[in-house]
DNA sequence: TCAATCCGTATC
DNA sequence: ATACGGATTGAC
């Protein structure tokens, strides 16, 4: 085919079917009809009939031959010669999909958004991009940052110059992380080379997006997100196919998108689980960008105000260079931290609600600071970890394993019990029967009321829920914030405030305390430097290591350290770990290794630890398997067999999730 | 001995 | 879902 003379037409074309069948994910081969040679082009979509009906496909290949005994059949209809699915996205997508037990279906569906005709009929824009102005400033101050980080200048160097490093950036408080970042992306598409950037939600892209209008200028990148509607992206997916832009700024599923030639790919704050795909292969961004960055020789950037274990993983093995800003800037750039343990100033709160209380040193510091300047409360989303009841009744709600108290972790989440940490979809009441579940509001509203209170005279500002935020004045206010929702303020808060930390550290997760330090990072990163009057107060326990973390300014010191837990307790990263959910019977039977042998071929890899498998209620069931770092390509192996074993039998597809970010 | 039917398996 | 091949059955 290679050397095929130029009259020569496509005989042949290789065609990954949209078919949800884990045993029918590979190529299959359809005859070229003369009449759609001229058409067919490699990663185009076509329709196909298969096993008798009409389904779409991408052709993956052209060849003049096939390997198939059979007849081929001939392909049903060019959908579109738009080259949608290249070839370095296909062998990504493919990469993704057995990297997390799934199909290439399940990824392609990801990768490349619906087709939208209109659109794609639509005039390419006309010469090049304008030539916009430069906004001098922020670029700079995206310097400033890479400045102060070790080895950030450097970063930017070699970015202009075409080489791929790959780094683990953390912020200082202060930092303008988002000019940072369109810093990075100028210097790579200095060097000639397209760039991806993957943050996690909409306010974070229209930070970047921002920043790097104002670096780049107009029209050089594009926005793209599940969020934006059919025709708009559409449209934004084919400018970066088209290579009319070669910067992308998106969500997680931007992390498949077609960029031509990446020099850079970046991850932001890759500890927030908005970065995690909620549906099937269930992958995260971060792993999608490393396993892409390897693929394609591209650089990796991993920023955020923390560190997750994961990447703290790769910086130790190498993988990544880790960029630890000198002590001098540390300390120029931090705020002062406070820690405040024990008698509290409030009187009368509701011990059942775990209602906020400002212990009194807290409550001077924010007055003081008050005179100068806004303060930041962070507080927990409203209802979140409260205790429910039922709302008939009022009887407490509890748990029907172990009596626990029922909590909601999130607005559409089941409840949860404290304790055991069991989800409980379908809890009715244990006095009245009812099942409708009252969540007291203590978080957000009940301390907005308290401080409005305690400092008459105050404007208090919120930020939560449905009314976020952006931006306050930089004059004394009280501002009242959820996690993820602090609004910007011109030179920083006075002070911010962190309540009720040891509350926040008990959380039944794994997970709790990186997500409590990550959360109190990104309002570190928003207060003054203490040489410049500002102040951090932690309400909880001094010696907790994640308020230390705090308190010595060494948010790496407790990534490490968080690591090094893993792996005493053998929890991820340190191993690989999935989770297998289904019919009662059909997990229970995984345990058996003779039984898992016969439907794999080989079961298990040895050592493995079958944990449970926990019964979720209604016949269904959940096993958690949990191997070694080095076994984890087998584990994913067995799985992805597993399931084809079972869909060849027309036997219902298992939920399988590698690496599942949350385990309760 | 051959056609009709059933069942399992592949799906190009 | 449909289509096909091989096995099974039953009539001549």
């Amino acid at each position: 085919m290679d050397d095929a003379p130029p009259h020569a037409r496509p005989l042949v074309a290789r065609v990954a079917v949209e078919v949800p069948l884990a045993h029918l994910d590979r190529p299959f081969d359809y005859a070229v009809p003369a009449a759609m040679a001229p058409e067919v082009a490699v990663g185009c979509r076509v329709a196909v009939r298969f096993a008798g009906r009409q389904v779409g496909g991408f052709v993956l290949e052209l060849a003049d031959s096939s390997d198939h005994d059979g007849r081929l059949l001939p392909l049903r209809r060019v959908v579109s010669s738009e080259p949608v699915l290249s070839p370095a996205v296909a062998r990504l997508a493919r990469g993704v999909a057995d990297r997390y037990a799934g199909t290439l279906a399940d990824v392609l569906r990801l990768a490349v958004p619906p087709r939208h005709a209109r659109v794609e009929r639509e005039p390419a824009p006309g010469g090049p991009p304008p030539e916009g102005r430069v906004d001098a400033s922020v670029a700079a101050r995206g310097r400033h940052a890479w400045a102060r980080a070790g080895g950030g200048t450097t970063l930017l160097t070699r970015l202009a110059e075409g080489a791929s490093p790959r780094a683990a950036w953390m912020t200082l408080p202060g930092d303008d992380w988002a000019s940072a970042l369109a810093a990075a992306a100028a210097a790579t598409l200095s060097g000639g080379r397209g760039v991806l950037l993957c943050l996690p939600g909409r306010r974070d892209v229209a930070l970047v997006d921002a920043a790097l209008t104002t670096v780049l200028g107009p029209g050089r990148h594009v926005v793209l997100t599940a969020d934006l509607g059919p025709a708009p992206r559409y449209r934004a997916f084919l400018s970066a196919l088209r290579g009319q832009v070669r910067v992308v700024v998106g969500t997680r599923a931007a992390a498949l998108a077609p960029v031509r030639d990446p020099g850079l790919l970046v991850v932001w704050d890759d500890g927030d689980d908005l970065l995690a795909e909620p549906r099937a292969p269930y992958c995260h961004a971060r792993e999608v960008l490393a396993l892409r960055a390897h693929q394609q020789g591209a650089g990796l950037l991993l920023a955020g105000h923390a560190r997750t274990p994961e990447t703290q993983q790769l910086v130790d093995a190498g993988w990544v260079t880790a960029m630890p800003p000198a002590r001098a800037a540390v300390r120029a750039a931090w705020p002062l931290v406070q820690v405040t343990g024990g008698a509290t100033s409030g009187s009368g709160r509701d011990p059942a609600t775990g209602a906020a209380r400002l212990p009194h040193a807290a409550f001077t510091a924010v007055r003081s600071a008050l005179a100068t300047g806004p303060v930041l409360l962070q507080v927990p989303r409203a209802g979140y970890r409260t205790r429910l009841a039922c709302q008939d009744c009022r009887t407490p709600a509890v748990c029907r394993t172990c009596q626990g108290p029922l909590t909601q972790t999130g607005a559409d989440r089941a409840p949860q019990c404290r304790w055991c940490g069991r989800p409980d979809p379908g809890w009715r009441c244990a006095a009245c029967g009812s099942t409708r579940l009252r969540a007291p509001v203590v978080g957000e509203e009940r301390t907005a009321e308290e401080l409005g209170r305690a400092f008459p005279g105050v404007p208090v500002r919120r930020s939560a829920g449905e009314s976020v935020l952006d931006q306050v004045p930089a004059e004394p206010s009280v501002v009242i914030a959820t996690p993820g929702a602090e609004p910007r303020t011109d030179g920083g808060y006075v002070a911010a405030l962190l309540l009720d930390t040891a509350l926040s550290l008990a959380r039944p997760d794994l997970r709790a305390g990186e997500e409590c330090v990550r959360r109190w990072l990104a309002v570190a990163a928003m207060v003054r430097p203490a040489g410049a009057g500002g102040v951090l107060l932690v309400v909880g326990e001094p010696a907790s290591v994640p308020v230390q973390a705090l308190v010595r300014a060494d948010p790496s010191g407790f990534a490490e350290r968080e690591l090094a837990h893993r792996r005493a307790a053998r929890l991820p990263p340190a191993t690989r770990l999935a989770t297998v959910e289904g019919p009662g019977q059909v997990v229970r039977r995984l345990t058996d290794p003779a039984a898992v042998r016969e439907l794999t071929g080989t079961g298990w890899p040895d050592p493995v630890d079958l944990l449970g498998p926990v019964d979720l209620g209604s016949d269904r069931a959940r096993l958690v398997v949990r191997v070694p770092w080095a076994s984890g390509a087998a584990l994913v192996q067995i799985l992805a067999r597993l399931q084809s074993a079972r869909s060849a039998r027309k036997a219902e597809a298992l939920r399988v999730v590698v690496d599942p970010v949350a385990l309760g």
